[in-house]
DNA sequence: ACCTATTTGTTGTTTAAGACAACAAGTATC
DNA sequence: GATACTTGTTGTCTTAAACAACAAATAGGT
């Protein structure tokens, strides 16, 4: 079915569903906003101040939120409760890595509460990640202090994952193929998993928490060591493709240039615009974003303007295609893209928009992301909060 | 908000909008499929056999659709009754072109019962269109031999329109700029006038009616002789952008080439897959899609064919990015495109398939559209039915 | 021709849940 | 301390979907 303004299903809806749909929809404000005063749920939602005060019972019965007196009040009238999520429901995080494994612990309030990285051998396959990411969370869940209640693990992973079944297709920096990622590390936890790609999630977290809060048109752009990534939200929904496979922005061809990207695709964005060429420049042979970052600021030869102007060309003339191709809000850069922008950003979006049609850049503003290390984090543990979210009276938190 | 499962709203729902919801839900569905069984309506929206009796009851009373006892009996048990859209619902569908503009009349069942193109001077004005159509349409409600009841009209805008009022920002092909079409119009007729880009509606009528019927992801092509336009479902919502500027696809930047395309932009797909290259190639010098499509096809020459291949790679190159981006699980092309692609469709599936992602490009297909002429005529249409159908109780029929 | 099984439409009743109204509780202003 | 104002709570009302029972219409078997 297709449609702008109604419903993408083609179901009815019953008293019941209206009532999942309802607790749905105040759970995910109180998730979206950390904390929010019941006289906002109500005007937000538009329902009766009954009705949220019911479906407020419901959710705290269901040991998913809880209520406090506010702290500031708000002017004249009887002040507001406040509604935050319950502390002690938590997913878990595992973003996998070339060196190493990062296990997360994440509240529905979007606190990262616990976090460990180990660092593992060169080249670990698949089924290394899955041991040790099992591993730190049956230790994390015996050392618990409070009694929590687990949502589900979320996973990054940096390559092609089919949402479906949480296989991973393709990971070219890890040389991952064809791993059933999700479905393993689910036998070894008892937990649910869920995957995706790791720049989506990024996207999907800098919209939801991030820069890009209440933006219903973005296009989220991620570069790392092991080339570009990218997001798109759309409608207010991410853009997802048929089997999850959307997104793949550095995948865009922009030049005819013989240059070959991770994936061996000539001419690309991400075979153009190279954290590597910038190391190799600067001669630095292992670099934070951070270093490479104070390196870039710095610069004052003219060479090094002369490669960072033409990293920043090939990024505009990527950031432009997307520009006509999505006429977005907002774009957001992460990962060592924020250095380049940063170094001229009034150059950056004049040659977006020289590079794209007036009407669809005139009001496209490009931030930086703002956050940092836990913004993978953050977006995998949205996946199995949206399982949670979706079906709160259904869904059953596993213990620790 | 951003959600991938959840609905796109933080709004409540009260028992007065899932009334309002189911309404729409049937009347979409009896629409999208011009006639379907009351049995097929309970199965496929999950309510209740007396629920949607009342809920068809109701649309019967506003005027919306009608029932009648259906032919082909299928099977055991009482027949079901077949419920269709009523025949005296109609939209206007108004096609400005270089040289002409075309009105037609829609029914809700999806039928075209009448066009009327009337040629116009070289370069008309935005207000020679205006007043045509209106006077067209003045024609057209005063010769009506039932008694119909309009929903409103749509435009087909071979441009860039701001959904939100109607403005066209700029038609480079008519050399319109900022002009306060829908407002004009609707000045002239009363009916309330809704605007889209021509290649976003183009894919609205192939995904609704077309090849890409019941297809949540596609990616629909189009090209004419102004050029490339484009459109793209995700999800099942058509991207729209911020401000419905977005699926501008031929003007996605694919070669380091200097050549510009009709807005100007170096290296697009627009600039180097071009209708005219061809004409100017068989010495057509005014030609309709039909005479090019036989000179294609019946092309002998090696210089012919490494014509047309170069062609065909130019557009696998825009498709390719395009696999990236979306991962469609259809493209639809359109116009001229459809004549490259049937020229040697299984190289332009493989060239696709050979600078894309092999995960993303799996399962594509590639298919040409299915609705000729009628393309824009029903795209346009569904703008004031897609008004009707989402607001079937408040919305106010016009008479003729 | 008749009987049975099956499916669908119709009608009256039940149930779930949001709206509404009245009241209580708590704050700011004068 | 009185008043205005906003919010939370509680009981009642209303809407609309589900449900159940029955009638209607078909196919297939005897």
């Amino acid at each position: 079915m297709v449609s702008n303004a109604g419903a993408i299903t083609n179901r009815g809806q019953s008293s019941d569903s209206v009532r999942q749909h309802n607790l749905s929809t105040v759970l995910r404000l109180v998730h979206l906003n950390r904390e929010i005063l019941r006289s906002r749920l109500t005007s937000i939602t538009g329902l009766n101040r009954s009705t949220v005060s019911a479906l407020i019972s419901e959710l705290e019965e269901l040991g998913l939120v809880v209520e406090s007196e506010s702290q500031a009040s708000s002017g004249v009238g009887r002040p507001s409760l406040m509604v935050k999520p319950n502390e002690n429901v938590v997913a878990f995080s595992v973003n996998p890595e070339i060196d190493a494994t990062t296990v997360s612990v994440v509240t529905l309030s979007g606190q990262v509460v616990e976090r460990r990285r180990k660092l593992m051998g060169s080249h670990p396959s698949p089924e290394d990640a899955i041991r040790v990411s099992a591993e730190v969370i049956a230790e994390m869940r015996k050392s618990f202090s409070t009694p929590v209640k687990i949502a589900g693990i979320g996973v990054s992973v940096p390559g092609q994952v089919r949402t479906s079944d949480g296989v991973i297709r393709y990971a070219p920096q890890l040389g991952w193929v064809e791993s059933a990622f999700a479905t393993a590390l689910s036998q070894e936890t008892g937990l649910d998993v869920h995957l995706g790609n790791d720049a989506s999630l990024g996207c999907l977290a800098e919209a939801r928490f991030g820069t890009a809060k209440n933006v219903n048109d973005l296009v989220f752009l991620f570069a790392g060591s092991g080339g570009i990534g990218g997001g798109v939200v759309s409608n207010g929904y991410t853009v997802g493709g048929a089997a999850g496979y959307a997104g793949e922005l550095g995948h865009m061809k922009i030049s005819s240039s013989g240059r070959l990207d991770y994936s061996g695709l000539p001419g690309t964005l991400e075979s153009l615009v190279r954290r590597e060429d910038l190391l190799d420049f600067f001669k630095l042979y292992v670099a934070t974003d951070e270093e490479l970052d104070a390196e870039i600021k710095s610069s004052e030869s003219p060479r090094a303007k002369r490669l960072i102007h033409d990293q920043l060309d090939s990024l505009a003339e990527g950031l432009s295609s997307l520009v006509n191709i999505f006429n977005p809000e907002v774009i957001v850069l992460a990962g060592f893209l924020t250095s380049l922008f940063e170094f001229d950003p009034d150059y950056l979006l004049a040659q977006v928009k020289k590079g794209s049609l007036a009407a669809a850049a005139e009001r496209v503003v490009i931030r930086k992301g703002a956050l940092g290390s836990d913004l993978l984090v953050l977006g995998a543990a949205e996946l199995p909060f949206d399982a949670l979210i979706s079906s709160p009276t259904s869904f059953t938190l596993k213990p620790a």
